[in-house]
RNA sequence: GGGGGCGUAGCUCAACUGGUCAGAGCUCUGGAUUGUCGAUCCAGCGGUUGCGGGUUCGAGCCCCGUCGCCCCCGCCA
């Protein structure tokens, strides 16, 4: 029982060769008198051909054959005739020449074909099994593995120690609801699941590891997207003694490299890097999609040079327009326009304006108030060319900036806009250090150990939603797949920063005690990121969900269709953990 | 917690406003076949229309409830 080859993997440089196969069965081709198998493996998939002898003697056993069933061949590597030979398989210019065969275990029809990429998602992830049979999940998973390894691999070569953190930690108020694993020895006690390793990896560069990372499993309780599971994996790292140059060029490095080595891609470095204020006002979002150029526009000034009475109020009252203009797009038929206005509708606005650009005229719902100043105001400042869709919403601005924002993508996905680069990687930094919540009191934006920059230091007293923080984001696409900061190390600062969002003495021992004590002996100054392993998988295969990039993923209301997790436990179980179900 | 979409054969889908609407393709089963390659040809099997109520002479279609899947908002520092 020894393998010689995989099926996938065969080629003209094996000719004459005999090889002992194992594999799966795709399909079978009776002829009576010649007959083909259709084998594959996870590299691949390879043509059998029974005939004369061989056939006669294996008839019995080809007849039991079902596809998919598992099996195991002997045979010899041939070249096909010039005309039979197959352009469209790898594996195309041989055949094997089969002498044995044997039947490992035969498959009943399967409920679905794993190779049909329209089989619903419910069906397929209760068969995950199967459905993992297919070739793109064999690729997908092969390159994701393929990339941990070789993120790692630059990692350790710059100097990385990598430390596991444990899963099951105290559980600390704040943050993403975590999932609870209750105490059998302790009654009315429970863990928590880490919903990152983030104080961990802190206290390791207190200890002196310098260099720390891991790729660790995190766990949140929080509503699923397809961009979020409730469980997912980041590569999480932290060093000491650094600024935000230097975890810039270790990440860009690591996925540079690895996107060379594994996917055969270039990556240009240094990534492109914006600051947050101009990320919100130009795309209204703090993940913008920069494979396109598109950008919004202020436009409130020119605005006041319409006649529309809705318009003159909005503008007088202080409300702000905001328009992007789309070039060489077509002018939207009423069934797109009225979807994409109840988008804006959706996302808080209260309607959609539509201005189309063609043979120097206006046309749309507002052109006839448009005066003659503002029509070649706007050419100018838009820069307008013909055929040239502009969408514009009046809003509060910031509001008006997020409104846009989102539409933004959503227009293009509606002219099926092509993207310039396969890949946009940017760096988003200066996020506000505070923000103020819905009843108006300071709050931390990103988390409370995270460093304000130097020069807003002297805003904490006076004006402390004006500091920027020492944050950075790395945005793929429109995708956040990266997030960290340089963080506090010096105590007094960490008690000014608590103090600002008023957070007492007492609490603070409370939530966090054994890491401010910490902090006390001699903790160096560092910084880190956690990079959304799964997130990045996913945008570098141009996958839409997180499922197709993970194993065994679970459904929108967090349950695992094949193992059907969770599921009810016993009263005995109950009793063990001291808890009573009510209800 | 909220908004939207979907659920019909093993799979993917169809069935105009409620009335020959239980249908197709693939899979599957049987047969034919010496070069096929998601083979082809012939024949056949296959249904609690997610589930439970209701309206109606009559419901896949309308109403109420419920379950499940997907997308989004809130939420996820």
């Amino acid at each position: 029982m020894k393998r010689t080859h995989y099926c996938g993997q065969l080629n003209k440089s094996n000719l004459g060769q005999n090889v002992t196969l194992f594999g799966w069965v795709k399909s079978i081709r009776d002829h009576k008198k010649i007959l083909f198998i259709d084998m594959y493996d996870r590299e691949g998939s390879l043509q059998i051909l029974f005939k004369d002898s061989a056939l006669d003697n294996l008839r019995n056993e080809i007849n039991k054959l079902t596809p998919e069933s598992c099996i195991s061949i002997k045979g010899k590597v041939i070249e096909r005739d010039t005309d039979k030979k197959n352009s469209k398989l790898p594996t195309g210019e041989i055949e094997i020449e089969a002498s044995e065969l044997s039947i490992i275990s035969i498959s009943p029809s399967l409920p679905f074909d794993p190779d049909n990429s329209k089989t619903s998602e419910e069906i397929r992830l209760k068969y995950r099994y199967l459905d993992l049979r297919n070739p793109a999940a064999k690729y997908a998973f092969k390159i994701r593995s393929l990339f941990a390894h070789s993120m790692r691999e630059t990692l350790i070569k710059d100097g990385f120690f990598e430390i596991e953190t444990p899963y099951m930690i105290k559980y600390t108020p704040g943050g993403a609801r975590n999932f609870l694993v209750p105490s059998r020895n302790y009654p009315g006690k429970a863990y928590a699941l880490a919903e990152s390793p983030q104080i961990f990896k802190q206290l390791f560069m207190i200890s002196g590891f310098d260099k720390y990372f891991q790729f660790a499993r995190c766990f949140r309780d929080e509503d699923l997207r397809a961009e979020r599971q409730p469980e997912f994996t980041q590569l999480d790292l932290e060093m000491s003694f650094i600024d935000e140059e230097n975890i810039f060029s270790i990440i860009e490095n690591c996925i540079k490299e690895s996107c060379q080595k594994v996917l055969g891609k270039t990556i240009n470095t240094p990534f492109s890097r914006i600051e947050f204020e101009e990320v919100m006002s130009k795309y209204g979002s703090d993940k913008p999609d920069l494979r396109y150029d598109f950008i919004l526009q202020d436009i409130t000034p020119l605005f006041n040079l319409v006649e529309a009475d809705f318009i003159k109020k909005g503008v007088a009252s202080g409300q702000a327009v905001i328009a992007i203009a789309f070039p060489n797009t077509p002018q939207l038929n009423r069934k797109s326009f009225d979807a994409i206005t109840s988008k804006a509708i959706n996302c808080g606005s209260k309607g959609l304006i539509n201005l189309y650009y063609k043979d120097s005229t206006f046309v749309g719902a507002i052109a006839k108030f448009l005066s003659e100043n503002f029509k070649s105001k706007v050419v100018s400042e838009l820069n307008l060319k013909d055929n040239t869709n502009i969408f514009a919403i009046m809003a509060e601005k910031s509001k008006c900036l997020e409104i846009m924002g989102r539409l933004r993508a959503e227009f293009i996905d509606l002219f099926a806009i092509q993207p310039s680069t396969e890949y946009a990687f940017c760096w988003v930094t200066g996020f506000p250090l505070f923000a103020k919540s819905d009843d108006g009191e300071i709050i931390a934006n990103h988390h409370l150990f995270t460093h304000p920059r130097i020069e807003d230091l002297k805003y904490m007293d006076t004006d402390p939603l004006k500091i920027r923080a020492r944050q950075y984001d790395l945005v793929l696409n429109g995708v956040e797949i990266a997030g960290g900061s340089i963080r506090v190390h010096n105590p007094e600062l960490q008690t000014k920063i608590f103090k600002t969002v008023r957070i007492g003495d007492e609490e603070a021992r409370d939530r966090f005690g054994f890491f401010l004590e910490a902090l006390k002996y001699g903790a160096p100054p560092h910084g880190g990121i956690a990079v959304g392993f799964d997130r990045l998988i996913m945008e570098l295969l141009h996958q839409k969900s997180l499922r197709d990039i993970i194993a065994l993923p679970k459904t929108q209301n967090g349950q695992c269709l094949l193992t059907e997790a969770p599921s009810q436990i016993t009263e005995k179980q109950l009793r063990e953990l001291h808890i009573k179900i009510t209800e």
